[in-house]
RNA sequence: GCUGGGGUGGCGGAAUUGGUAGACGCCCAGGACUUAAAAUCCUGUGCCUUUAGGGGCGUACGGGUUCGAUUCCCGUCCCCAGUACCA
């Protein structure tokens, strides 16, 4: 028999036993609950990181648990193999990129089934392939069909470092997603999808999902989307004195009144301040702005063209701008007042959001009122709140009032005419309605969420199932002919046009309607469209008709866990649900959100210190290196064990000097190869286990926290297994010699058992009790500690003598906690669970379950009672749980300590909290 | 700036509805075993203080509520994340 512990072959003898039985095929069954199990699929890039490893560590325990808790589990894992790294290779390195991606897939694959994650392979999917992207052109036809998807001229995003367009959500913040470049502005034609068709829904539905979501992610979903509720406005606007003036009509931004005046369309959420608007501010890029540029004086037209151009300028999220602007010297006419207003062009105002108009109010706007104070513009209170109030006297001359800063909060209306004197709530209203009679004016909601570009000059993507023809116009292609594949040898050059532009073979093709000639879109789709619908593929992984089997479906989703990186909190997780409702309205899934609960995992990150060494940075490891800093913190000296690390001076010097350790940062950072601060998965398995290496990365800090990735822990999970399968090993024998004393586990506390027991039993349902509320609160750092400590009161009790009712105990402490384990660590625990069992047909197979927690054993006959004085801890006490008040009242005057603190004080009062504590108040 | 989340030993982190602060692990120190080392096991380990028993102080800081506050309230400071003038 094994008395040692070796993971490696334990672990490959269980991944063989489960790959062999099928342990992990999940199939649809009508008489079991259902748990779909889901973590974020990876990109292919040939190595798995220690952020994989914790994502997938933490779905694999769920799906473990529930499987133990008798769910049958759905738990699945595919590529999302499409995009940009591929193309990266074949730019640089010349390589096919599907072969590069096939390659990549298997080498991951190795390392995920080293992890011995517990998948059913048989629906893996990959994005790039066929089978998988015929759909992605499937659901495009569909969406064109129904009006979803569109095509248009715009200016995209461009990221000039990638060569590549992205859309709103990848150029968030005016950063590339992907490698951090500021996002220029290009103009394109392309296709999009009507995402803002579901805004509301989108919105509105998070309703749903609220309580199994986190709140930052929908939060940060909700201000993606930027609802906001108030009204349009029609400033008559015109020229004053001899100027010129052009007012081009664009569909809702500027109008002809019914006298024939010209009027811009400006948006408020505050349409009760509208008395307190001292001027129209417009953008720079404003139809009657630019319409009007020759008209105006020089240098209104050059400062217009100063602010343009800025506007274009990244944006530096670091510097606040400072607010610009020129009077244009138009006018408008405010429709409630009637009063005259100068149009002013600001900066601060973007063409891209409302209707790139404003009304300035500088009472009850900070933006305006920076804006005022700083051009000497005059500043009309017009709204009042109880905090904020005004005497009559002072509301008469509120014109002249000098504010400090704006008010914006709602109140009361003043020196607004009739208006005057409504709650703002009530003069929003009241006033929408008078616009919309007046014909100026109407209630509105915009929105900051645009359409899905999803376009993209590139190979590595699924082709857009569109065919170009001179006589019939943009035909979509037939369903019978997807999918529409990617040739094999597009020249790749990386230079941002498509290669599939320079493939006759690819693009010259006959049209659909009229048997012409025609040509295909080169476009392929953003890699987001796959992984917004991969997760309902692997339900039915094989099907060659529709995406996927509208019963298998219905009984397998919606996804009840899913797990991943709070990077994709916006995109990913947006299109996602974005996709799930125009599915649910094709009538193939019949709810309104795809996941019911959502895990957000930290990042696992890498402490370095680096050196800006010529422009080259040269990192450190942290573990290597030792440093000495002075009072302030600075580091005055700093060794490293790295010789290769040190650029010059490098030595056979274990430890070399590094030479400039004034110049030395301390850096924590995603881990990468590069900053040489990234572990290899395969390694840790290499050397510690798949086992240790999985309930290390659990157990070092909770799922939703940064893990900054220190390998000095890992020894310690080493130890624990290692503990566990010695007392397993060692107890084992004796279960056998007495293997019914107490017959079975169910049964309640047999007669005269030991004390030894007794005690076992509780701290086993105890510990029964925190690690399941812990998996269904989807902790897992504390479950861990749990079954150490478990794991210790088993190393407690005595081997030798051990009469039948310990020996009962412990082979009911041990079985439990190697099936809690296994979620933890599987391969330990099934080959412990077989040494139990003695079979070895594992876990699954036999139908273990997860360890019933029974109350009356977790209960402990006598409990430390502690006992304060003044709120001070001066003693304990030892009483049954159930003693009563005013006994225990009696015990604890009783005891010693307590006495040497009352004796000859007067007693206050005595709170006892039952099975808690006692705390005495006397008087010193 | 705004929004959200935080601040607990040398480190990662535990602490039910307010009820023994520091579980569990790492690191470190001492000891046992060993020819020796590794492994393993045992002991100690918040800080200060005391010969000892003990005592005092401790959850960013300052107040408050309470018999009792890491937890609740008010104020201040700092860190992290998201966001970028959204009208």
């Amino acid at each position: 028999m094994d008395e040692k512990y070796f993971a490696k072959k334990i672990e490959q003898k269980w991944q063989q036993k489960w790959a062999e039985s099928g342990a992990f095929h999940a199939e649809p069954d009508a008489t079991r609950p259902k748990f779909y199990a889901l973590e974020m699929l990876p990109y292919p890039s040939g190595n798995l990181h220690m952020g994989h490893v914790r994502n997938y560590s933490a779905g694999d325990a769920l799906a473990w648990y529930k499987r133990l808790k008798g769910f049958n589990v759905l738990h699945p894992i595919g590529w999302d193999s499409f995009g940009q790294p591929a193309e990266d290779a074949a730019v640089k390195r010349g390589v096919n990129p599907r072969e590069w991606t096939e390659a990549n897939i298997i080498a991951m694959r190795g390392q995920l089934e080293r992890l011995g994650l517990s998948y059913d392979w048989r629906r893996q999917m990959a994005a790039h392939r066929p089978e998988y992207y015929k759909f992605d052109q499937w659901f495009f036809l569909k969406m064109y069909e129904m009006g979803l998807a569109y095509k248009k001229q715009t200016q995209v995003n461009w990221c000039s470092n990638d060569q590549a367009t992205l859309s709103n959500e990848q150029a968030s913040g005016g950063i590339c997603w992907r490698c951090g470049n500021p996002v220029t502005k290009k103009d394109l034609e392309q296709w999009f999808l009507k995402t803002t068709a579901y805004t509301d829904q989108l919105l509105d539905d998070m309703a749903e999902i609220e309580a199994g979501w986190p709140a930052s992610v929908l939060k940060r979903q909700s201000d993606w989307m930027g609802r906001s509720e108030g009204a349009f406005v029609d400033f008559d606007v015109m020229a004053s004195g001899e100027s010129l003036f052009a007012c081009p009509i664009v569909d809702g931004l500027t109008s002809m009144s019914d006298q024939g005046k010209s009027r811009v369309r400006i948006f408020t959420t505050r349409i009760d301040t509208i008395y307190g608007a001292n001027a129209l501010v417009l953008a720079a890029e404003h139809p009657v702005i630019q319409a009007n540029i020759d008209n105006f004086s020089e240098e209104v037209a050059s400062k217009i063209a100063i602010i343009r151009t800025e506007n274009a300028r990244p944006a530096d999220h670091e510097v606040e701008i400072e607010k610009d602007g020129i009077d244009t010297g138009l006018k408008a006419i405010n429709p409630f007042s009637g009063e005259e207003l100068p149009v002013w062009v600001g900066n601060y105002v973007m063409m891209a959001y409302g209707t790139g108009a404003v009304m300035s109010v500088p009472a009850h706007d900070e933006r305006d009122f920076e804006f005022a104070k700083k051009f000497g513009l005059d500043i009309r209170e017009v709204v009042q709140s109880a905090s904020f109030s005004l005497s009559s006297a002072d509301a008469a001359q509120a014109e002249d009032c000098t504010l400090n800063e704006a008010f914006s909060d709602y109140g009361v209306v003043v020196n607004s005419g009739e208006w005057s004197g409504m709650s703002s709530e009530e003069a929003k209203s009241a006033m929408t309605a008078f616009a919309e009679k007046s014909r100026f004016g109407q209630g509105a909601t915009t929105y900051r969420l645009r359409d899905w570009g999803i376009s993209r000059q590139r190979f590595w993507g699924s082709p857009i199932p569109i065919i170009y023809c001179d006589t019939c116009g943009v035909v979509p292609e037939k369903f019978e002919n997807l999918p529409v594949r990617l040739p094999e040898n597009a020249p790749i050059t990386g230079t941002g046009e498509s290669p599939l532009a320079k493939v006759p073979e690819f693009y010259e093709t006959t049209c659909p309607k009229c048997d012409g000639p025609a040509k295909r879109e080169t476009d392929t789709m953003d890699t987001f469209v796959d992984s917004s619908w991969y997760f309902f593929r692997y339900l039915d992984p094989t099907n060659e008709d529709v995406p996927f089997d509208i019963e298998k479906a219905a009984y397998w989703a919606p996804v009840d866990q899913y797990i991943g990186g709070d990077d994709h909190a916006v995109m990913h997780l947006i299109y996602a649900r974005f996709w799930s409702k125009v599915m649910r309205d094709m009538g193939l899934v019949t709810f309104d959100e795809p996941v019911k609960r959502l895990l957000t995992q930290g990042m696992v990150v890498g402490e370095t210190f680096f050196d800006d060494e010529s422009g080259k940075r040269v990192y450190y490891p942290a573990a290597e290196v030792t440093v000495e800093r002075d009072v302030k913190g600075r580091i005055t000296s700093a060794t490293t064990s790295v010789p290769g690390a040190v650029a010059t001076g490098a030595s056979d010097n274990p430890k070399s000097k590094i030479q400039n350790p004034k110049s030395l940062r301390h850096a924590i950072e995603r881990m990468s190869k590069s900053k040489g601060n990234g572990v290899d998965p395969d390694e840790m398995v290499e050397i510690y286990g798949a086992d240790a290496a999985r309930i290390f990365v659990m157990f070092a800090a909770p799922i939703e926290n940064e893990l900054v990735w220190h390998e000095a822990g890992i020894e310690g999970a080493v130890r624990f297994l290692q503990r566990v399968w010695r007392l397993v090993h060692r107890w084992e024998p004796a279960f056998r010699v007495q293997a019914s004393a107490c017959s079975s586990p169910e049964q309640k506390q047999p007669e005269g058992c030991t004390l030894n027991g007794k005690r076992l039993r509780q701290k086993t349902h105890q510990t029964i009790k925190r690690v399941s509320d812990s998996f269904e609160s989807l902790q897992f750092n504390t479950p861990v500690a749990a079954l150490m400590e478990l794991s210790n009161a088993i190393g407690d009790v005595e081997f030798e003598n051990a009469d039948d009712d310990t020996v009962f105990a412990v082979r009911e402490a041990l079985t439990s906690l190697v099936l809690m384990l296994t979620p933890f660590s599987p391969h330990t625990s099934e080959e412990l669970y077989s040494v139990l069992i003695g079979n070895e047909d594992g876990m699954l197979a036999n139908g273990a379950r997860f360890p019933e927690f029974i109350d009356e054993m977790a209960k402990a006959d006598e409990i430390e009672i502690p006992v304060q004085i003044n709120g001070k801890l001066r003693s304990r006490v030892m009483a049954a749980p159930e003693t009563s008040n005013e006994t225990l009242e009696k015990m604890v005057f009783a005891d010693e300590k307590v006495r040497e603190y009352t004796d000859g004080k007067e007693v206050i009062k005595v709170v006892v909290v039952p099975k808690r504590l006692v705390n005495i108040v006397i008087k010193n």
